[in-house]
DNA sequence: ATCATAAGTAAGTATTTACTTACTTATGGC
DNA sequence: GCCATAAGTAAGTAAATACTTACTTATGAT
């Protein structure tokens, strides 16, 4: 051949058609990817995939062990949980972060999605890494503010999953059904909407009140405002 | 053959073929789903399939068309929404049904979900019968009820999607990733608990102040209560 | 420089896939 | 009762698919 041949580790390998294989069972699913497909992008033959995995399948399942291994959404929820900021800062810095990650980057969310249609083994394992970890997080966080009286008594689980649910499906519409091409809505437009609406449903009857009042004298944008969240209350995070 | 032969007519052997096509197409995709399948499904041969439909890709076209025209969603909510009742009945009746809905047959969420990952041509218009318009239907109402004062100026769209998103996320989670063996909630206390949520968050200054008096008197579950939705504005909606 | 070994490939195979062709048979209008 | 027509099939085909086998070659330790 002309083109000189290098060759790589068996490791170096293994991670290129890790990569190559995550960007095209993201794109196409599992059934939709053939392991041709994955070799081309690999820039090998198809033999090599084989010597590396000894099927599809397990491809499969080392691209979505990578994916769960890789990133803990919990722990950026955790971290931003306990940063400080006021209920509103923290929670449209939420909304923020996964609206810009899933506009940068829908890998990992078609996987998901993906595997969960499928019905893969794994596909509860995955889900329960990746989403279910960072909603239960949250769900500490309001427990919390709840036990504060800040709060009012909702199901924690269920106010959780009505935040994430409301980001996160603006997040699917706007990426995965083309909705951006009818309505582009900016990242802090709806991080600062969906966090308001979320946060004045969640609040107690007394908070309300007195968010009220003092609404009368500062406009609400004051950095000494009496919703700031305490530094001391950040164990009901951990 | 031992057994007697029965003959369909056309047009009814199509719509059992596309029956079949549904059931096979929301559960493993278009790239999972092999013609194969669908005439066992059918209860004919393969051959059979494509006298009715040139390929798979217009069976499967044909199956998408079926589901757009046959229910629209833009019209139930529109019902709901001009039925009377207060906000909350309203709110949580429209979760109820979705709710309800996508737990006695995902069918048509898993169509709508395979169809956007494998970025189908039919997909966006899927979308926008299906979703869109009920959404938009939502945003209607929500620009009457700020006309009104009750609620406050927040982007109708996007407080629709906020309220749409919650319920649909959940059910999705709950049906689609098995969220349910770890955790089932009531239809019930799932669509009050979100609507309740939502619609204390959308609330303008005002009516805070006037349903936190009004509670003092009666627990909220009054059927003369001031938030009582008056028939008269129904027009806000259609 | 040698050579064992690990990296890599060319050329397969059996099966499945979407789709076709040439033929058969039930049915309803006359 | 006849038969044109529409409904239906058996038996293919070419291409694609996941995976294998037998072989080649680059590389680093000696």
């Amino acid at each position: 051949m002309a083109t000189a041949q290098v060759r790589y580790s068996a490791a170096d390998r293994r991670v290129q058609i890790l990569e190559a294989a995550t960007q095209l069972f993201a794109r196409q699913g599992f059934q939709g990817t053939t392991t041709k497909q994955i070799s081309e992008h690999t820039g090998v033959t198809e033999a090599l995939i084989f010597r590396h995995f000894a099927s599809k399948d397990e491809l499969y399942w080392a691209v979505i062990e990578r994916k769960i291994t890789a990133a803990a959404p919990g722990e950026h929820m955790r971290e931003r949980l306990s940063a400080g900021g006021t209920d509103l800062e923290i929670l449209s810095g939420i909304a923020t972060q996964i609206l810009e990650r899933r506009a940068k980057d829908q890998t990992l969310s078609r996987l998901l999605l993906y595997s969960a249609l499928e019905n893969h083994r794994l596909s509860h394992r995955f889900f329960r890494t990746y989403v279910a970890e960072s909603y239960e997080v949250l769900a500490d966080y309001i427990r919390g503010r709840s036990a504060d009286g800040k709060f009012r008594a909702v199901d924690p689980l269920l106010a959780a999953r009505g935040f994430l649910g409301m980001v996160i499906y603006h997040s699917w519409i706007q990426e995965l059904f083309g909705g951006k091409r009818y309505q582009n809505f900016s990242v802090q437009q709806v991080s600062k909407t969906l966090a308001q609406l979320w946060l004045q449903g969640m609040l107690s009857a007394s908070e309300i009140a007195s968010s009220q009042r003092a609404e009368k004298f500062n406009n609400g944008n004051s950095s000494n405002d009496r919703n700031r969240r305490k530094q001391e209350h950040s164990n009901h995070v951990g």
